[in-house]
DNA sequence: GCAGTATAGTTCTAGTGTGAACTATACTGA
DNA sequence: TCAGTATAGTTCACACTAGAACTATACTGC
């Protein structure tokens, strides 16, 4: 995505891709000193503090889609850190939840990523902040629309 | 990476991730009606209009680690797209280049794909867009810097 | 009740993504 | 000049990614 030139959108293309990797890159850094994935670590804190939910659910949550999202849950449930179990009112469905052993990990690896992850935010206004977050809604739904437009195009 | 809450630094990654993804969908979508993924688009754009350049340098503009790039560029040369050609000055170096083929697809592919994402973009204001990419870029040096910082801590 | 349709999860294929180990080549400084 | 080190790319192991096909179950209307 180079070639930004004098096009305004592709610099905003070209930043937003920049910024959600160096994003993604310090996040990792530290989910791999505890021995996670960064969508393993999402399934965790997704979880913690909740009486487990299904998959469709934890899929929403964590932007992974379903298919990844089994495999991901296979890996963790090796790890004895999640469980799935029957649903009895809708036996398509699963329930996933932490195991006792999740649980512990989550009270340990949740609160020791968000304040690791703080001290970048700490190096920026808390006002700028909340306008980018705006800016950035602005323009997901900008996305979405255009999307869900282009795939009735197709039709 | 749920479990927003009240920590105001959450709602921008999610916020950030979410935004991302969303912006990855709608180009991704338009990107495989043109029979290329989005690396290989990525890889493609940067290598219009320009002479060729090494694994590296493309490596640089593209984001795509150098890994990856291998088998992103020979999955281009089995399409006929790019080519790689041995260096004189440096032989370790091996310089990537658009076929004629490639250059024919990227006039066809790229002003497309621009104009494609454009209509996402008309939807918002060009100011809001500027600030936005500020912002980001505040972002973006944040998380570098802690990430650098950390690294340092490790050793 | 039963056909038609929708939904939840799993499986599959092909392509990415990471870091680390490896090969080959280049540089640097006694 | 030669050891030590840095760099460019490839290869490897492993995990993730999307979408599509598939299975099993649930819902809907007639």
């Amino acid at each position: 995505m180079s070639h930004a030139k004098k096009e305004p959108s592709l610099s905003v293309i070209r930043e937003l891709a920049r910024t959600f990797q160096a994003f993604e890159q310090l996040s990792a850094f530290h989910i791999r000193q505890m021995d996670l994935t960064p969508p393993q670590f999402d399934v965790v804190a997704t979880l913690g503090n909740t009486p487990g939910m299904s998959c469709k659910e934890l899929s929403e949550k964590t932007l992974i889609t379903k298919g990844t999202l089994t495999g991901v849950i296979d890996r963790l449930i090796e790890k004895g850190v999640v469980s799935r179990c029957a649903q009895e009112q809708d036996r398509r469905s699963v329930m996933v939840a932490l195991t006792p052993q999740g649980e512990a990990l989550f009270q340990q690896v949740f609160p020791a990523h968000i304040a690791y992850m703080k001290t970048a935010f700490d190096l920026l206004e808390p006002a700028d902040m909340e306008e980018l977050c705006c800016q950035l809604a602005r323009l997901r739904a900008a996305f979405n629309q255009v999307l869900e437009q282009k795939k009735h195009e197709i039709e």
